[in-house]
DNA sequence: CCTATGACTGGTC
DNA sequence: TGACCAGCCATAG
């Protein structure tokens, strides 16, 4: 990814998640090897650090397990879930995604 | 400038 | 399968 060195860290991962298609989800490992000098934890905290009122699919990111992260706080990974299943996305008896049918890809274009 | 703090990950037990 | 531990680094105060 080349994005101007003038945006922020967190300003790159935004835009990547946004480039996440619906129906689609990707894991926090996926943004952070796409985002250069970026690592799970950053994308993370990154989402962390959201606004209620934004405009980034912050949905469509979770852990590596397939599974919604447990925000600190409690609720919004319920919504999360509902989001995601509006989108088309299955979730399995364990509330897992099934990472092989739904997982991004990732860009075309590095 | 320094400290505290987090939506994670991978490897062990 | 599930719990625990230690790296990881940008942002805010």
């Amino acid at each position: 990814m080349d994005f101007p060195p003038e945006i922020p860290l967190y300003e790159r991962i935004y835009l990547v998640i946004r480039h996440v298609p619906a129906g689609q989800v990707a894991t926090y490992g996926q943004i952070a090897g796409l985002v250069d000098g970026c690592t799970a934890r950053m994308v993370g905290y990154a989402l962390a650090a959201l606004g209620p009122n934004t405009d980034v699919p912050w949905q469509r990111v979770i852990n590596s397990q397939g599974k919604i992260s447990p925000r600190s706080g409690g609720i919004g990974s319920a919504l999360q879930r509902q989001i995601l299943e509006a989108e088309g996305i299955a979730f399995d008896a364990r509330g897992k995604v099934d990472l092989r049918k739904f997982g991004w890809p990732g860009f075309e274009v590095e």
